[in-house]
RNA sequence: GCCGGGGUGGCGGAAUGGCAGACGCGCUGGACUCAAAAUCCAGUGUCCGCAAGGAUAUGUGGGUUCGACUCCCACCCCCGGCACCA
């Protein structure tokens, strides 16, 4: 292309031209019309107007959705595409103890300085809908829906066991808990008892698993979803309390337990009580060694939450000597012990140990000499009809020297497997396994004990030509000495002894062979976790766990039931930048909802906001004190705010219908809007705000105001931007990147397009400003073709590309592969320079091009002589040509090896024309010779297969 | 430990089971220039070869297939989540 003098392109100049222009002309302004059809809500997580201003990760959802939205505008869809500020939260307030500014004013500011942001990237929000979770109009409504839920039963409140952060001076949700720390300052997190409001989200557990199913959304926050609601089935049991001290006017005398294992009950062989366990407190005075008990619980409570969670220090416990428990399934009298590795919160704080099949069980059993009864028996393979049983055991030696494990390969069949073998009558197991290692491999060895109970298997014995099933007895033995008693001929020629390592075990024991028994074994642990047959269980030996799960519970008038591992929202935070809880304290009327016309319960201004532990509201007279709006007597406020995550959880509801002064938003405008079709933001939110806005939604629904039980169709991750040294961005390591800096050198649509074009949009991947230069160079080139004047022709080959492209970033905007998109975009302005462009088709590009950036596209759509804004253009679809139908292309292997592809008319396709192209083609002629032929040849995958 | 997601040039990353490395960055050489930037042209996985070309190559080892980055099995490594939930 001729260098022919043009304007340079003058990103900045051209970007705020338009973006005035877009914004006086409200062309973004949603078309709230009820008369619009095919609506489309495109949502992005609304931003925490942090002060430190907008980061680079922030824009990577923003502008993913900002295409989204125009690519569904010039597809003729009517798009909400509203943006807002969770303003309520800690920081802020933080940062008015250390300079007095109040959070108000800070937020203020600095939510100016990302609408500044915001705009300066050229995102077509419809700003008529901006909303302020911190604006009385706003949380007028987060106090609404409070209520709501109040009346609903939904909401409680309750002395619990809470997480304290003292740095934060407030609870925490147990969501927000990390590692036993605080996850926002990362301070240790103590253990308060706190009286507390709390949403029963519990309520909701089963629909809120349910629907997860017909989510689209990531499969692996669907599954974060799934494992944090926790759903187990299991059977609640009670076991009988015994005591030489028991009076008849004692009050405990039974435990509750609960166990999704109600089949291995014949095996449960002491209780263990989570050390906050009330029993505990009411069984004193049956204790006899109350002293020691009581220190342990003490010891328990001191431990942190991280202490107590690590699993590599050993299990601590103390028996309750003086009381025992009786087994309900056998009478048998067991002990009663107390350890931290119950939890209190979970099932009833009781558990019924099961040593033999449990490994936390067995671990604790080992330590403390507790009895291990085995009562599950794994199988292996399925059972056939007509199948020979036998007693067999499976030998397992190890050689000191080398840790290596004694092996037999059977030649004939290539099975690898230790040395195993009947049970002859009278014979016990040990014995059994002595006479088998010295028949076949000639070792003498001595039994040591058995392995865990036996293991039921069935397999098909090749050999034999018959199904078999096998009761088979681990045993380990000890090697007596390394020299081999001779072996008779007969044995020999059978089988080859290997000396394998515990590795090669694994990758080297074939299939049918005890798999299970090696693994407990070499793992140390005997404990056997599966189903399986039941043993040691009287009259259930021999069912199924399936089977006997429901008739054991029958049996000890247990209840099957469903635990969850999800909790009760906790909302009240003793902090002043947040929702007030509308609720008045009364001495004569007690809890008192503040009535709904009595909203919003306005914050004061007249507060101390350094932290006491108690909310500096209660420091506000002008808000403590109040009338009781029942007897009129004085009263006071609750002086607890809620949790930021409740403003955060009906958010997407109010940019319905921002400014409506009566509801939440019209029933008419949110069955118009609603459910948000696509809804981007960062992985982190996977189950705190998604969880918890899934659980309001259907809340609401079930007061009357919503018709529909998920709040968010689609769901994308965005993947975080990390710094150009591979590490995360952060102010003290100095490798932030500012989004001001990088326009302010680019452009907003060089940043829009790196952003989209540095990789995969969901994955983490790291910034680097010299990869940047590229997409300039891009725009470049586009501005140059666009502003050399165009001819009116009309380039085949060219259209060919356009159509490809109009398909390929369609597709490729639907499934979110932004980076695939611009590079078709690249390689396409990369064939017009080289072939030259006709203005209709360069008009079909730019309207391609725009989704991605904006106002180049604007700016050359106008120059090319359009007078209307891009932004409802028409999306080009392709028309599929089908002139290309009559011709296909044969990919050519020769010798497997890809050469090249020969094109042909699918009418002229046979074998003998497919050979002649070969041969006229210089490329593969010359790698054949005269004598080649073709083999294979498959019409309909159109490859084809030759050798010479 | 368990559950997800990944391992492809110097880098970011492309590839319905069909010519691996699209697109971009970087690098090398050339053109333009007094020179440099910018721009343009050519090249760029590795090894052998003057070249044509050949060999080799998608974490490792096996398997399925005419054909495997792609599917199956085992292992190694990295990232994310959960973690004594009975």
């Amino acid at each position: 292309m001729k260098t022919e003098e043009t304007t340079p392109y003058s990103p900045h100049t051209i970007e705020k031209k338009w973006q005035q222009r877009w914004n006086k002309e409200e062309v973004y302004k949603t078309d709230s019309s009820l008369s619009a059809n095919n609506t489309k809500y495109v949502l992005d997580m609304f931003p925490y107007p942090s002060g430190a201003g907008l980061h680079v990760g922030h824009p990577l959802g923003y502008i993913a959705t900002d295409i989204y939205s125009r690519y569904l505008r010039m597809n003729g869809y009517s798009v909400l595409h509203p943006m807002g500020w969770d303003a309520f939260g800690l920081p802020a307030e933080n940062y008015a103890i250390q300079t007095g500014v109040h959070p108000s004013k800070s937020t203020q500011k600095n939510i100016e300085t990302f609408k500044r942001q915001i705009n300066m990237l050229g995102l077509s929000y419809d700003w008529n809908r901006e909303i302020n979770t911190s604006e009385p109009d706003y949380y007028r409504w987060t106090q609404w829906l409070f209520l709501q839920l109040y009346k609903q039963g939904l909401v409680y409140k309750q002395k619990a066991p809470v997480n304290w952060c003292d740095s934060c001076q407030t609870v925490l949700a147990n969501e927000q808990v990390k590692d036993g720390k605080c996850e926002r300052c990362k301070h240790q997190i103590v253990q308060k008892n706190l009286d507390q409001w709390f949403f029963k989200i519990t309520v909701y557990a089963d629909q809120l698993l349910g629907d997860i199913d017909s989510l689209d959304w990531p499969e692996s926050i669907k599954l974060m979803q799934r494992n944090w609601i926790g759903r187990s089935e299991g059977a609640r049991v009670k076991f009988k309390v015994q005591s030489s001290k028991l009076k008849v006017d004692d009050k405990v005398d039974e435990i509750e337990v609960f166990t999704t294992r109600p089949d291995t009950l014949f095996g449960a062989t002491y209780l263990v009580l989570a050390p906050d366990h009330k029993i505990i407190h009411d069984l004193k005075s049956q204790i006899s060694n109350l002293k020691d008990v009581e220190e342990y619980i003490k010891m328990a409570k001191n431990k942190t939450d991280l202490q107590r969670t690590d699993l590599s220090k050993e299990k601590t416990g103390v028996e309750l000597k003086g009381v025992t428990a009786i087994n309900p399934v056998n009478n048998k009298e067991i002990p009663i012990w107390v350890a931290d590795y119950v939890l209190s919160s979970y099932g009833t704080g009781a558990i019924m140990a099961v040593p033999a099949h449990d490994e936390r069980d067995w671990e604790f059993a080992r330590k403390y000499n507790l009895p291990i009864i085995e009562v599950i028996m794994p199988v292996e393979g399925e059972s056939h009809k007509d199948e020979e049983s036998r007693d067999t055991i499976t030998a397992i030696v190890q050689r000191k020297e080398d840790n290596k494990y004694l092996i037999v390969k059977w030649k004939e069949f290539g099975w690898i497997a230790p040395p195993i073998g009947g049970i002859d009558n009278g014979e016990i197991p040990e014995e059994t396994a002595v006479r088998e290692v010295l028949e076949e491999t000639g070792y003498k060895v001595k039994p040591i004990r058995k392995l865990g109970g036996k293991i039921e298997m069935h397999f098909y014995a090749e050999n034999k030509n018959v199904w078999r099933k096998r009761f088979d007895q681990p045993v380990l033995c000890e090697l007596i000495s390394d020299k081999q008693d001779v072996v008779s001929n007969e044995e020999k020629s059978r089988h080859d002894i290997l000396w394998l390592s515990q590795k090669e075990l694994f990758e080297k024991v074939t299939h049918h062979y005890n798999l299970i028994g090696y693994e407990r074994f070499i793992k140390n642990n005997y404990s056997y976790a599966g189903h399986g047959t039941l043993i040691n269980s009287n009259e259930f030996d021999g069912m199924s766990s399936d089977e006997a799960r429901s008739l054991i519970t029958k049996k000890v008038n247990g209840k099957l039931t469903i635990q969850y591992k999800l909790r009760d929202w906790l909302i009240s935070r003793q902090r002043y930048w947040g929702a007030p809880i509308p609720i008045i304290y009364c001495d004569a009327c007690g809890i008192v909802p503040v009535p709904e016309e009595q909203l919003p319960v306005e914050l004061p201004t007249d507060v101390d906001f350094n932290p006491t532990g108690e909310s500096p509201l209660v420091y506000s007279k002008a808000f403590h004190n109040v009338i009781c709006p029942q007897c009129q007597s004085p009263a006071r406020r609750e002086s607890d705010t809620m949790d930021t995550f409740v403003d955060s959880s009906w958010y997407f509801v109010r940019y319905i219908d921002p400014k409506n002064a009566h509801e939440i938003a019209s029933k008419e405008l949110m069955k118009k809007w609603m459910p948000v079709d696509m809804y981007v933001g960062g992985a982190e939110h996977a189950v705190m705000h998604l969880l918890y806005a899934r659980f309001i939604t259907k809340a609401i629904r079930d007061i009357g105001y919503l018709e529909f039980s998920e709040p968010f169709t689609s769901l994308r991750n965005q993947g975080l931007i990390l710094a150009e040294d591979g590490r995360k961005m952060s102010k003290s390591l100095g490798n932030v990147v500012n989004p001001d800096d990088v326009v302010k050198q680019f452009g907003a649509d060089t940043f829009r397009l790196y952003e989209m074009f540095m990789g995969p949009f969901k994955d983490a991947k790291p910034w680097s400003t010299r990869s940047m230069v590229g997409l300039y160079r891009f725009l470049e080139k586009v501005w140059k073709i666009g502003n050399s004047g165009l001819k009116q022709g009309y380039n085949d080959e060219l259209q060919k590309k356009i159509s490809g492209l109009s398909k390929k970033v369609s597709s490729d905007i639907e499934s979110f592969d932004f980076n695939t998109a611009i590079a078709a975009c690249m390689s396409c302005v990369n064939t017009i320079i080289d072939v030259g462009v006709g203005k209709q088709q360069w008009q079909e590009f730019l309207v391609i091009l725009s989704p991605f950036a904006p106002h180049i596209c604007e700016e050359l759509w106008s120059i090319s002589g359009k007078t209307e804004s891009i932004t409802f253009e028409k999306w080009p679809h392709c028309v599929v040509k089908t002139s290309s139908t009559d011709t296909i292309r044969i990919d050519v292997q020769i010798n497997n090896k890809s050469r090249g592809y020969v094109t042909i008319k699918r009418s002229a396709e046979t074998q003998d024309n497919i050979t002649k192209l070969i041969r006229d083609d210089s490329k593969l002629a010359s790698y054949i010779n005269d004598t080649y032929k073709v083999i294979k040849y498959i019409s309909g995958e159109k490859i084809i297969i030759m050798v010479q």
